[in-house]
DNA sequence: GTGGTCACG
DNA sequence: ACGTACGTGACCACT
């Protein structure tokens, strides 16, 4: 039989390290477990094994032997964010029939080294996979050992350990014996490192022999005497680098053929952990767990036997509250125990535009199918995806699949096509009650979900694009990027690929032998900010920054936009209502939250985003809104006065923290205060801000300390939200939201400062977002109320841009200029610039 | 699929 | 000793 023996220790140590810190959304790390499940479903395709074991440490503090009571004390102790996942990866283990093997006083590869030798013995291959070299020891003809790297695994068989080695395998032992091992608290032969002891093995094979025959051999005076004082050393050495190969373990291999797998156990774990991949990779369904999860009331269950018929125009007249779906042009509706059905266009728009009640799980796509066809979606009360997005602003994914198993809610997989359907009704429910319980309900019913209807509308509407002005705009920017090319291959002496930072690490830092100022894990930095600082040394320099320019303008905007040119020549973006840990929203397909206006010719792009003839753009943005959301969450005098003096803040920062009229204040001490304002905003780091102006770590700390001591509520105010995030694990915005911090959970330093950097600026963001939302949802009810002939076509985080007839464009502007400023009460108001134009470009001046 | 880079707020 | 400000999305090279 074919065995596969599992160093658990070892490889759940590889995968935590090796695999980005993931959580679940109630915290708990599954990074390890993630990684453990990988290497262990590639090892079993692999091996294809007949039986597996998968052994763990269990150490008791009587150890082997008092006398070497502090084996391996040294070994660092297991961080927090792992041990936890120790327990969930033996229960998963156990779950999918797989036998774990502990043994009181014994470590993992003790485990290990008993079962492959009873393997050996039998004639039985055995496969030991572990991520520790140590084990190596145990390799011979039936033993294989399969070390797991980062990059590949090696298959060490004898040849294969004899090739790198120069010794057989059961000799590393001696080798270990004679150099140590600091990480073991194997002290071996004081002096002797890798390269003296691997010599001496090939030798003499085993200690033994050579300390019965070193003192007469041709040795260095220097290395006997080595090896003279270190005899003791040296047999202890070899007696703890020696693997236990009769650990009292069960060593029948028969007993370790996987028994069945519990497919419901491991579908309820994994739906926990939001393993959702994995689960898929096992061939199990998210749903097989949920039908037995404790959660689940027995009366929650929906009558499975629903009365399925064909939707007619009569029933629609008189269906009361019900949830529906609209797959592929098939509408499902169900109402109490009846499911509806219909392929007919026609009805399903009169479904939509129908007076009853409904809940579904992705409102936008109907909003605009409704929109398309010149009709309307009403009365619709809620959306499961909005709801699963509130509850857990991180997770990836909001289908109601996912949504059934990471709620506890009964799917009916044997239901086929309505499933989701039928589930639906419950997953509301239970959702409901949760934004309920977390008191979001206002958030969901007056913010989020009006909000999606405009939403839709601005996708629907779109903006439209001057084609021709953008395909010209193309032709410069490729005549530009053809010379600018040429002028670089000219400075390197040869053509390379300069959009490879790889190639051109090579070209400026070794073949110009220009100073490398930052590296990157691959290689050398060649980013923006390392090449302005070079600007002078080169040429080439200048030429790759302008290469750059030109190229990141021609492929993302030029070419990525005339790809997304509707049949009616305008761009309609998609808004993704449950994207952002903050509660922002952002677009995608094109993505027109970032088009370029920092710069000069990037701004120009701006002026091919247009309105038809008759036609203007009105586009208004908040000032500062961020800080303003601020100064209202901390309530700080000094900063609210700042504000309301109508003054620019920055000035008055600057004012205020270095304690003079505002006259007095310099450019570089504004622009200093400005970086401080964000860096309040963004959760202050001073090495960050030094960076960012450009002075010294201890001038960047006395700005915060300066700027902290002046608005002592803004201190005050980060503190408690930070200590309120670590109570409560997660943080609010004004208007309820919430964003879970795992990462305040860890025991890293670094990311447990950045879960409190998260924790400073997700209420103030969040809260900004919220407020633009409700101005969203009021701008596009007044203008409807009003019947000015105007739409929102685009929300650019704290600007929002609207498209009116000539006529009604001044009466759109003040309305959306209002609506903006006078959002909600706060103590400080909020300033609005709005300006009307032909394009973005002039609408933006 | 990941990392580097760069566009925006 | 190490990394270094918040939130996004798109494109390219490379594995």
């Amino acid at each position: 039989m074919k065995f596969l023996a599992i160093d658990g220790n070892s490889i759940l140590n590889r995968a935590f390290y090796g695999v980005k810190m993931l959580s679940n959304k109630k915290g708990v790390f599954t990074n390890a477990i993630f990684g453990f499940m990988n290497i262990y479903m590639k090892h079993i395709a692999d091996v294809k094994p007949d039986a597996v074991a998968v052994a763990f440490d269990l150490r008791s503090p009587t150890f082997r032997h008092k006398a070497v009571d502090t084996y391996k004390a040294n070994r660092k102790g297991m961080p927090e964010e792992l041990a936890q996942q120790l327990p969930l990866v033996k229960e998963l283990l156990g779950l999918m029939g797989v036998k774990v093997v502990e043994c009181e006083g014994y470590e993992a590869d003790d485990i290990l080294g008993t079962l492959s030798k009873a393997c050996s013995d039998n004639g039985d291959k055995c496969f030991v996979l572990t991520g520790d070299r140590d084990s190596l020891q145990l390799i011979d003809d039936n033993v294989t050992v399969i070390l797991a790297k980062t990059k590949e695994d090696i298959y060490y068989t004898p040849d294969r350990f004899m090739e790198d080695y120069g010794f057989e395998p059961i000799k590393l032992i001696d080798l270990k014996a004679l150099m140590g091992d600091s990480s073991d608290n194997i002290s071996g032969v004081a002096g002797i490192g890798e390269k003296t002891a691997s010599t001496l093995i090939k030798e003499y094979g085993t200690i033994e022999n050579l300390y019965a025959n070193y003192e007469a051999s041709d040795l260095t005076k220097g290395v006997k005497t080595k090896l003279a004082n270190g005899a003791e050393s040296a047999k202890q050495s070899k007696w703890l680098a020696t693997i236990v190969r009769d650990a009292p373990v069960d060593t029948n291999t028969a007993d370790y053929v996987p028994t069945e797998q519990d497919t419901a156990g491991i579908s309820r774990l994994l739906a926990e952990l939001e393993m959702f991949k994995l689960l898929e990779k096992m061939n199990i369904s998210a749903a097989e767990g949920t039908n037995s999860a404790p959660e689940v009331m027995a009366e929650e269950a929906p009558v499975i036997e629903a009365v399925q018929s064909e939707l007619t125009a009569d029933i629609i007249g008189k269906l009361t509250p019900c949830t529906y779906l609209l797959r592929e042009g098939k509408l499902s509706v169900r109402e109490g125990s009846n499911v509806y059905t219909t392929e007919d266009e026609g009805l399903i728009l009169d479904f939509l535009g129908s007076d009853c009640e409904k809940a579904t799980d992705d409102a936008k796509a109907h909003y605009r199918f409704a929109m398309a066809h010149g009709r309307e979606l009403k009365n619709l009360k809620n959306d499961a995806a909005i709801c699963g997005y509130l509850l857990n602003t991180s997770a990836t994914d909001y289908a109601i699949e996912k949504l059934c198993a990471e709620y506890g809610v009964h799917y009916y997989s044997e239901n086929g096509e309505l499933a989701d359907l039928l589930s639906l009704e419950l997953l509301i429910k239970r959702l409901r009650g949760d934004i309920e319980k977390e008191g979001m309900t206002r958030l969901l019913e007056d913010i989020e979900l009006p909000l999606t209807e405009v939403l839709a509308s601005m996708e629907d509407t779109g903006i439209l694009i001057d084609k021709k002005g953008v395909e010209e705009f193309g032709t410069y920017l490729s005549e530009m990027i053809e010379e600018t090319q040429q002028m670089v291959y000219d400075d390197a002496g040869h053509e390379f690929n300069i959009a490879s930072p790889k190639q051109l690490g090579t070209v400026l830092f070794e073949e110009m032998g220009l100073p490398a100022k930052k590296k990157t894990k691959s290689g050398y930095s060649t980013n923006a900010e390392v090449l302005e600082e070079l600007r002078n040394d080169a040429p080439i320099v200048d030429n790759v920054l302008k290469y750059r320019q030109y190229t990141k303008l021609n492929s993302t905007y030029v070419v990525g936009l005339l790809d997304k040119i509707a049949p009616d020549g305008r761009i309609h973006t998609w808004f993704r209502q449950t994207e952002t840990r903050t509660g922002r929203i952002s677009s995608t397909e094109p993505n027109m939250q970032n088009i370029p206006v920092r710069t000069e010719l990037g701004s120009q792009m701006r002026k091919f985003f247009t309105a038809p003839e008759g036609r203007k753009l009105v586009d208004a943005d908040y000032s500062q809104i961020e800080l303003r959301v601020m100064a209202h969450l901390c309530g700080d005098k000094n900063m609210i006065e700042a504000f309301n003096s109508g003054e620019d803040i920055h000035t008055s920062t600057a004012a205020q923290v270095f304690d003079m009229p505002s006259i007095m204040v310099t450019p570089e001490m504004r622009s200093a205060a400005k970086a401080v304002n964000f860096g309040i905003i963004y959760g202050i780091g001073a090495f960050s801000l030094a960076k960012d102006i450009g002075t010294s770590v201890a001038k960047a700390k006395k700005y915060i300390a300066d700027y902290l001591a002046k608005y002592s509520k803004v201190n005050e105010f980060m503190e408690a939200t930070v200590d309120g995030a670590y109570k409560n694990g997660y943080v609010t915005t004004m208007f309820g939201r919430k964003r879970r911090i795992p990462e305040l959970a860890s025991s890293n330093k670094v990311l447990q400062a950045a879960g409190k950097r998260i924790a400073m600026n997700t209420p103030v963001q969040g809260t900004a977002a919220d407020l633009i939302k409700i101005a969203m949802i009021n701008v596009y009810k007044r203008l409807k109320a009003e019947d000015i002939d105007a739409k929102l076509i685009l929300q650019v985080h704290d600007e929002l841009i609207l498209e009116a007839s000539e006529a009604d464009a001044d009466r759109a502007a003040k309305l959306l200029c209002e609506e903006m400023q006078n959002v909600c009460e706060m103590k400080v108001p909020l300033s609005v610039d709005v300006h009307t134009g032909s394009s973005w470009y002039e609408a933006k001046q």
